[in-house]
RNA sequence: GCGGCAGUAGCUCAACGGCGGAGCAUCGGAUUGUGGUUCCGAGGGUUGCGGGUUCAAGUCCCGUCUGCCGCCCCA
């Protein structure tokens, strides 16, 4: 039989990772509600049309990232390939922008990309996604970068880098569009292959390119940033000023573009270099036409997305917590016996009690007892039966004594040294 | 989607084209019922999968799957 296993770029997640999961989520949730996000669940799966609105139909992720499909009712569908877009439309679908001045919302969830896998890409990913919609004013751009920056400090990530930098709007976009065509045109020889690809595409992601050559053509070329109309100018100024009020550091990037559609005026990049090749693990901008275009009122919207697996890379190993469970290590059938009393008794009073299930030597019993990191033990044999007691050994302080062979006084005194044992338990975020 | 490297025990890796191994981990033992260190022992493999070359293939060739590195893209 051939072995079954996951799909090209699927994981299973568990153990050390999924902690590191567990430890962003909780970081993030403590902040998200702290700045007024509400948490939302959305669909995995949504109609096809919904992302080709949104990112943009000439879009990588649009043109050949989709897992998408026929339903039986001849509809194609799509696994989200990012959140935003499914924001969008329940914000519009719900009727938000009509009960609420503005809205804030975020979510948690799984993506779908049918990309090449390598280390930090997957084809089921995991984001974390943030959005406002209705607050056009560049002191919501700057709390969001705040809110990144107390969610990297919660988890104590130190080594990293926010670019930020202005797209602009409709209209500066669309004049700078032919002047950056025109000067690409007379530079098109030094160009590579990709680009040439792009000054058709989407000629702003020139700037990307990593090759030597087409960084010297860049070096020349005339810079979206430097053509910015004057709202957009003012709205990058105070977005810039607000953030050093918040005393956050940034850095302007002014060749930083993004790759999806619907950005306008900020957009921001946060990398590291502990990455490697995929090196930006939150990433987010301002979208203020996308509500619109998707046939709902006039509405700004602002949002980012962070890279769980690829922020779960940056994060230390979480310390283990040895010591806080106990074991009953029994020998006989009458030692057998008394568990099932105090084995309920105790799971019960919230003390964590492991055993092994087949009866094993008293020797084999401890030495699984220390495998399990277990703090204390309790041994039960018939000599203690007989002479009415039950043996508490202290793990790590190596002595024993005789507790009475009653379930009250066990689950008392195991609670007594479990917490003079553990003081980490009341110290520790829950 | 393109280029390159790799795949051997649960993990990390050895093995000139010639009997598939080590360390760690797991399990058991070292005189009566006491763990970690030490000593002894055991189990564990269709060498990713499928073809081909050869007297003989983990090793060479082709295909395929998967992972990793870079490109592309992006979080």
């Amino acid at each position: 039989m051939e072995k079954i296993r996951t799909l090209r770029g699927f994981r299973d997640i568990f153990g050390e990772e999924l902690g590191k999961f567990k430890r962003i989520e909780q970081a993030f949730r403590k902040y998200s509600a702290r700045f007024g996000f509400r948490e939302i669940e959305l669909p995995i799966l949504e109609k096809t049309e919904l992302f080709v609105r949104s990112i943009g139909d000439t879009t990588d992720i649009v043109e050949k990232e989709m897992f998408t499909f026929m339903d039986a009712g001849g509809d194609s569908l799509s696994m989200r390939p990012e959140a935003t877009a499914g924001m969008v439309r329940s914000y519009l679908q719900e009727g938000l922008y009509a009960t609420e001045r503005m809205t804030k919302v975020c979510t948690i969830g799984p993506m779908f990309r049918h990309e090449r896998p390598q280390k930090g890409r997957y084809r089921q990913f995991h984001q974390i996604d943030v959005e406002v919609f209705g607050v056009k004013e560049p002191l919501v751009d700057a709390e969001l970068i705040l809110l990144v920056r107390m969610l990297l400090d919660e988890l104590e990530i130190r080594r990293y880098r926010i670019e930020v930098n202005s797209v602009g709007c409709k209209m500066c976009r669309e004049s700078f569009r032919r002047i950056l065509i025109d000067f690409f045109e007379t530079r098109k020889d030094e160009l590579c292959g990709d680009c040439l690809r792009r000054l058709e595409k989407n000629p702003l992601r020139i700037f990307d390119c990593k090759n030597q050559q087409c960084i010297g053509v860049t070096a020349d070329s005339p810079l979206l940033f430097d053509s910015l109309c004057e709202e957009c100018k003012d709205h990058f100024d105070l977005f810039r000023q607000y953030v050093a009020g918040f005393g956050v550091d940034i850095e302007v990037n002014k060749r930083l573009v993004r790759g999806l559609d619907y950005y306008t005026k900020t957009v921001f990049e946060i990398t590291s270099d502990d990455l490697g090749a995929q090196k930006a693990f939150i990433a987010g901008g301002r979208y203020d036409n996308l509500v619109e275009e998707m046939g709902g009122p006039a509405t700004a919207g602002i949002g980012f997305a962070v890279g769980v697996e690829r922020l779960a890379m940056l994060l230390p190993p979480g310390e283990a917590e040895p010591g806080t469970e106990c074991f009953f290590a029994g020998i006989g059938d009458r030692a057998r016996d008394y568990l099932t009393t105090l084995l309920k008794r105790c799971l019960t009073e919230g003390i964590p009690l492991r055993y092994a299930y087949e009866a094993k030597s008293l020797k084999a019993q401890m030495r699984y007892a220390d495998n399990l990191k277990c703090g204390f033990v309790l041994i039960l044999g018939d000599d203690e039966i007989d002479r009415g007691t039950i043996t508490l050994r202290d793990m790590t302080g190596k002595s024993q004594d005789e507790l009475p062979l009653d379930a009250d006084t066990i689950v008392n005194t195991l609670k007594k040294r479990l917490s003079g044992q553990a003081p980490a338990l009341s110290t520790r975020d829950g």
